[in-house]
DNA sequence: AATGTAAATTGAAATGATTACAAAAATAAG
DNA sequence: CTTATTTTTGTAATCATTTCAATTTACATT
């Protein structure tokens, strides 16, 4: 996506489309690679001159409260974060570490019965060996 | 659940039921509160005599490790137990902070496409606000 | 009951992720 | 161009969790 989509789009949801923000959307859109903080630093760090860690926690923050971002809470010690806002799933394999989306309809998830409750968000992964770190234990 | 029960259960799983892992397991089964860390810490430092935080973090690594607690990864900065480890869904109110259980049967998840995939692990779980806290909010 | 050995627990210090905060820089408005 | 507001930065603080060596406990064997 261009920059130009990213700025539109930011606007569009009530965030000024200031120039580390866009970079940093921008990122999470093009890389879905559903990184940790860290990762976006060690990325971005040469990309963007003079960045620092806390903007990114900054951003990061704004984008998850104005609802442009999901942030992922699948292992106790790491958040991830992705900017695909569609009802969608998680898989995260215990080998490597990654995290990969597979499509889900919102209508396939169970809708428990909670009389008077609120439901805001919903949330959906599943843990394990994804295909090719199950090929590499087999060998 | 009596301490004999748990000790047998424990024992069953391959854990040795020493008295204060008895005694954990039995806070989270009859309590049944998804607890902190620091829950339990300040729930049994009372009734144990020179309990340790850095023991609750081991018997819980323990149970986890032994497939009889559940660590759930809702919020980032907090890690809930579970020794309910039977398939069911989590609520986490955004107000009480409380989380509940919710019945579902292992059929109703969906099962995505993920070809050679090994899968060990399903966790679904809900936000929003419960019903208590929505009369709270709307009065 | 006493002894020895292995396992568990403890507390202090280390680690790592995140937040708080005040100063500096960038942005927008007049 | 000047000023006011917002954003970014870097350091220090905070908080949960782990590491580790020393102490204590549990348990099998005498």
């Amino acid at each position: 996506m261009e920059q130009q989509q990213i700025s539109a789009y930011l606007l569009k949801s009530g965030i000024r489309p200031l120039q580390k923000r866009v970079k940093i959307m921008s990122y999470l859109v093009s890389k879905r690679n559903h990184p940790t903080v860290d990762m976006i630093y060690s990325d971005l760090i040469h990309e963007i001159n003079g960045l620092s860690k806390t903007t990114i926690y900054n951003v990061l923050n704004l984008f998850v409260q104005s609802g442009v971002t999901l942030a992922l809470n699948i292992e106790g010690n790491e958040v991830r974060y992705d900017a695909d806002t569609s009802t969608h799933g998680h898989f995260k394999c215990k080998i490597c570490s990654g995290v990969i989306d597979f499509r889900i309809r919102k209508e396939e998830l169970p809708n428990p019965m909670l009389e008077g409750f609120r439901i805001d968000e919903h949330h959906y992964y599943l843990k394990g060996v994804c295909s090719f770190c199950v090929n590499k234990i087999e060998a």
